[in-house]
DNA sequence: AGGAATTTGTGCGTATGTATC
DNA sequence: AGATACATACGCACAAATTCC
């Protein structure tokens, strides 16, 4: 099991029994082979299968339970395995897409809160939408410690996905802020009625390494979006 | 190192640990020693102390760098390092208190999205302050399975610590809901000035085998006071 | 600049405890 | 009560990152 200079082999498991899940190989509350079995198969260690089992876990996508066996809890949503927030639908649900409205990079504006290691950030804004619909709008600071430079293409659907394949900063940790606030000026008229008041959801999050790497603000309205967190 | 009955071992150390910190004989930016000498200091394996120092980096208070060494990261509040979620003056911070208004056992109403595997749930009424100042509502559902009976008298000002040292119910994972909502009617007045509209956070909770917990309502006056919740 | 020493990360194997079936 | 399966704990070897000289 020679594995230099790839993703460590506990990883790698972890990744594959996602992609397992995602495709449908592995069903909502089908129980796994006993952890010596599965090693056996896997050609790996009972420790390092436990470490991989660990981490989903972690992220909601199992039950381990002492004696009895390791069960698959497939979470309503498979496709974000990866997101810790995501908005909705006050009916429930809501396919997700955003559209980026403008990526810039400059020094950080006094307004915002001491984060990550540089001077600079990279501001991206973003309209987010459900089945098509404006639904929020958000306002990202990335550190500038990350890259030098950001361009309005190379932002895939997903930032997670991008900082972590183009970057290599992954996102372990976040802490929302939950309040109210008005709509910002490059919003206006975006998100459709205007409003007094909005939902607003600051965020500060953490990378592999402890260090703070984005700050961002999301505003949305509470009539028709609801912003879930799923925490541990 | 026979344990038994007691809580594991790599619990006990993280939680010695915490109090270190909280204690401040742990200070922001300190240095820990060698893990091999650390273990030896505390008699116990590596692979434990790692353990423990793997759930303290979870909690955000630790940065492991390979290479170089375990650095204590001290986040803003030492003492609610347990929780998940808090609430906070605009200004930042205040003292948390909590005052049980009722305690209630019934069968669950049907506005109460499904949760836990009792038809029953506890309804814990609590009125929340910061610096004595009254800050929030909260309507608390505690599904039946957990216990029988519960009375006012046997609330600390903790819930989580009350639900694990009387219930062995430890609370691993939460997807807190935000929107906006109404203040309701037992608690009109509670919170000073009438409002139209209150932040509202809606919570479940899960315990340590996966099972849904608690299903919950947090109100709150978004002028005065904001909700955090901490994401991993 | 570069190599040695230090320190954490990964992976393996094993023994024993404890919960479940 | 016995078998099964996960949880905890120990120890070792080597890899990778950092630091120091």
């Amino acid at each position: 099991m020679a594995q230099t200079q790839s993703l460590p082999l506990f990883v790698q498991i972890s990744e594959m029994l996602i992609r397992d899940i995602s495709a449908g190989r592995l069903l909502d509350g089908e129980r796994l082979p006993p952890e010596r079995d599965m090693a056996g198969q896997l050609q790996i260690s009972v420790g390092t299968l436990r470490k991989a089992l660990a981490d989903l876990t972690a992220k909601g996508l199992l039950e381990r339970r002492q004696g009895s066996g390791n069960y698959i809890r497939q979470g309503s949503d498979t496709a974000s395995v990866y997101a810790l927030f995501r908005l909705e639908l006050i009916a429930g649900g809501g396919l997700p897409t955003a559209q980026v409205l403008s990526v810039a990079t400059m020094t950080k504006p006094d307004d915002l809160p001491a984060f990550g290691r540089s001077d600079v950030a990279h501001r991206i804004r973003r309209l987010r939408r459900l089945n098509g619909q404006a639904a929020a709008l958000e306002e990202i600071w990335l550190d500038g410690s990350y890259t030098k430079a950001l361009r309005v293409e190379d932002l895939s659907e997903s930032l997670y996905l991008f900082y972590r394949r183009n970057l290599g900063l992954r996102v372990q940790r976040a802490e929302d802020r939950i309040g109210m606030g008005v709509c910002p000026d490059w919003g206006s008229g975006l998100l459709g009625a205007d409003k007094e008041s909005l939902g607003l959801v600051e965020r500060v999050t953490w990378d592999q390494d402890g260090h703070s790497a984005e700050f961002s603000r999301t505003w949305f309205d509470t009539d028709k979006v609801r912003y879930v967190s799923r925490l541990r």
